[in-house]
DNA sequence: GATGAATGAGCCTTCATTCAT
DNA sequence: AATGAATGAAGGCTCATTCAT
């Protein structure tokens, strides 16, 4: 990642990689089999980490309270783990990757769906489902779209106003649509 | 667009290119002065386009409706020359590449800050400046989140969905919000 | 020359070269018939000139004063026209390449035999025949010897430093060794 | 150098030095660096053994035989190593290509200071310091010119004659102007 | 006579990968 | 498990030269 971070995914040869992590460049393709697997190990690591971000987050809060679950899934997001410079940059080295690596792609994919279906999970609680999907794919593409303009900034990623402008999002949807509580009734 | 489309930037030679434009790769360097050059000529041509789209549609929509020109903005985003499969791969080649090339990143950059100035303008006529800045950057980052994602599954961008998400957000944060009418009186 | 002069006779492109002279490339070749035969040309041009330089010398100098018409060959081949810094190149670049070239070789030997020919004449009105190519042989060398020590250095040839040491071996070969007169008995 | 000698350093590719060494081009540049340093690489293995061959000479010479030293110095610039025709053949390829290149041009210039220091130490033994100055560069001129002629030619260098040409002046040089012994009084 | 556009051949260089140690 | 040396394949680019105009 501070490879890519430096000149990108490209220009980042096995021996700049090797050399930065103080290893031959032989013993990379030894252990991962290839530079293209060492970028699949990478990512699976770094969604490994946003995985747990959320989940973790997600433990502390009501399950009953919708909005705070929803903040919890957005802040996980924007974990630190996420929105350091390096890790930005391999992010979108690997979305642009992933259109032409099927094992890149697939791992892609499930994260996509991951979020998509934790958000969905939680608006269902609180109005239709045809509702809950819209809104949950709008959620998902604010988190992606706020994420990838702060990404190509060089100042990064704002992260106290991302999650300032997807969480008013979230309460003013819940607040203008729904004639049902903000926070559901338990189960 | 075509060699990005079927192999990536990475691996779309000089002598591909080339080939699919039945030209000699030479005369690539000797027009483009150079694959990097070539890119940035590429993404000239298609932000020129996305301006074009943009702008077309705006003529001819009424001055005084904002979220008529709101939506003309959405929809000149998701035009049929930006949402194509060649397209759509380049775009986040590009984006990629700004990282680390000075000159791809001016040209991202005015185009970011584009949007945003076309989205305030017609916002302020309509809620406080503060406001107004935010909303931008929410339509924003929803039209780069939505053009994102789509852009990651191989179905593309499912277009009408994408405006219809963007819209419903836009009608209701100036329904919702908006003590004004819809439709600004007329200067 | 000037190309040879700024960046070395390989580095100087056809393109560059027609660049300097105000014309397109492709009429070089329509006149010279390739690079090569235009630094033939070039060549012969500066080969005239050498020759001019001392022919044209040799004429004010009366034919029985022998030290005197060596000191003019010396001279010659010092002249404006061969000491400057874009010709000293070209020089040096003509010779690299003519171990390679057999045109080139050609024209280099005609020249090198000219100025031992020259020299020879002279040094025979005063000595035995074989010392007098012995002599001459070695004034040629310091001549080439010194302008090509000149060459190497950024200042240039000091083209008075350089007369002065080839005339005063010049005239210490003849006052040293020879039982005869300086100036040669009119024939 | 056996690629220079056959074609010229211009046309002498890195894949035709290789084959010639009997690796693969790639390892070239991985050891030197690029063309370019392997030209400086070789020239600075030429030049030791040139400084070797001079030193090594003087060290079997009384060191107050000044005609004897000044005479194994001459000796040792025309050793076997520095006449083959390969050689001379990169020496002026070398020289042609010092005047564009920073690095091989100090290169060249340390070996001409060299040899005239070493020229004028021995000198100075017996004559004033100015004359000194004047007949060291003249013999390194005769050195030159005299390599330079027998380089442009293709029996190559006669050496016998050209030590004999160079002794010549030196021996004159001494006997004619130095009211000094030629034998130098021991310190 | 002169040109601009275009090309094909070739060169230097990079780099992921291999292999003997 | 790890490495240093070495390689083959490929890429971007340059350039002398050609050709229709």
């Amino acid at each position: 990642m501070d490879a890519i971070n430096e000149v990108g995914l490209h220009k980042a040869s096995v021996v700049m990689i090797s050399g930065k992590a103080g290893v031959s460049p032989a013993i990379i393709n030894h252990h991962f089999g290839g530079k293209d697997n060492l970028l699949e190990a990478t990512m699976r690591t770094v969604l490994k980490q946003l995985s747990d971000s959320v989940t973790e987050r997600l433990k502390h809060v009501d399950r009953s309270d919708v909005v705070a679950r929803l903040n919890a899934i957005v802040s996980g997001n924007f974990d630190d783990t996420q929105t350091e410079s390096r890790v930005v940059k391999t992010w979108l080295a690997f979305w642009t990757q992933s259109m032409h690596d099927e094992a890149l792609y697939r791992l892609q994919r499930v994260n996509e769906q991951r979020l998509l279906s934790y958000l969905r999970y939680e608006l269902k609680q609180v109005m239709p489902k045809q509702q809950a999907v819209q809104v949950a794919k709008t959620i998902a593409a604010l988190i992606d779209g706020i994420w990838l303009r702060g990404a190509l900034k060089p100042e990064g990623i704002d992260v106290p106003e991302a999650k300032k402008l997807i969480n008013d999002y979230i309460r003013e949807q819940l607040e203008c649509h729904c004639n049902v509580q903000l926070t559901a009734v338990p189960a």
